[in-house]
DNA sequence: TGTACATCAGTGAACGCGCGTTCACTGATGTAC
DNA sequence: TGTACATCAGTGAACGCGCGTTCACTGATGTAC
């Protein structure tokens, strides 16, 4: 049983993997659970033995990738430094190269998806509040994390519709540049009004 | 010729205001031409008179959706009172009715559309930097204006994913401090450096 | 250790359906006389 | 002003195709004796 259920389990993973790299680069809309269950490796007959639609899938996969996220942003914001671990963060974020090659962040690459599609908005829940909390962590703020993480989003989302790459850059380095100045700012003041 | 080349050009009209609207709700992949005609108050095979393709199609709507948006930020940025231009882009930008009711801005409603469409990226480049021209003129600073951007549209993408009604206006109300606060805190620095 | 059977992950044909696009046709409008 | 004809926007059937989902079947693996 325990093999069997391992395999099983892998064979659902490859699926999942399957289906974050093809929804992420074509949208849920793009393509099909045939496409999908083919860069798995298997035939599209057997996706219902591991998944009850293609839509529950679209909602796993979302949340996957956000979890993904979520949990490497808890590592990150856990030490000591603050700053350097919201300088990780930022700049992990808004790497141009991943950016580029379709591997930015999900609340990125699947936005619209997710928007149109309350099974997923539900599912991005619990890890998107998890990602704003790494960031309170690491800002100090509440107001502020909520408004990093938008300029992160934005920056990322309009670098992928920019069509110049040069364009692209500079949405990345604007907000790279805005967010550390103004926590720099924050820490400042708080500096400041402690003595 | 005139009366027939006007209702030629109004039933053009009327079938890239019905594919915006659709788009906007379904995404361009989740709505078909059929749909877009029936919308229109017409059948699906007069489509090709008017447009050679679905992409064509989608790649005019995006631009003319942005091209509106572009051209209202010109006159509202075109007066002499910059703060009180960049606090009507703002505000209207972040109201929480036309993001929950899916008319928000075209980049973060047909965002992930457009990036995966050559045609359509190329097709918003230009009343993109019109765009960012118009807040530059607000603000008077161009890394400024790209981060500013990056925040209203990355709030307005994350009000529309967020699950929770009170998370969603949580991020439009944390952009709405951010820019107009970051615009003062600028604006008090030239002042302080004028002096 | 070897055989018989049960389980069940995976296969691939088939389902009804809607897609984007084409095209022969219709019928209302505009022009020529 | 009235008639004959040309134009062309719009119709709707048809094209091949891929979609999401179902299901009878296969064949490898695991269990019982």
């Amino acid at each position: 049983m325990s093999a069997a259920s391992t395999r099983r389990a892998e064979t659902r993973q490859r699926i999942l993997t399957a289906a974050a790299h093809l929804f992420r680069t074509h949208g849920v809309d793009g393509i099909g659970v045939d496409a999908i269950m083919r860069e798995a490796g298997l035939t599209h007959g057997g996706f219902y033995l591991h998944f009850p639609s293609k839509e529950a899938l679209a909602a796993e996969v979302s949340q996957t990738l956000l979890q993904n996220s979520a949990q490497r942003w808890e590592a990150i914001s856990g030490g000591t430094d603050h700053h350097q671990a919201l300088n990780q963060i930022v700049d992990n974020y808004l790497n141009s190269e991943r950016v580029a090659s379709g591997r930015s962040c999900a609340l990125t690459t699947l936005c619209a998806d997710v928007a149109r599609r309350p099974q997923a908005r539900q599912a991005l829940d619990v890890p998107l509040r998890s990602m704003l909390q790494s960031l309170e962590r690491c800002i100090g703020d509440t107001e502020a994390s909520l408004s990093t993480l938008s300029l992160l989003v934005g920056a990322v989302v309009l670098a992928r519709i920019a069509d110049d790459h040069t364009l692209a850059e500079a949405f990345l380095d604007a907000a790279r540049a805005a967010i550390l100045q103004g926590n720099a700012a924050a820490n400042d003041a708080e500096g400041s009004g402690g003595i």
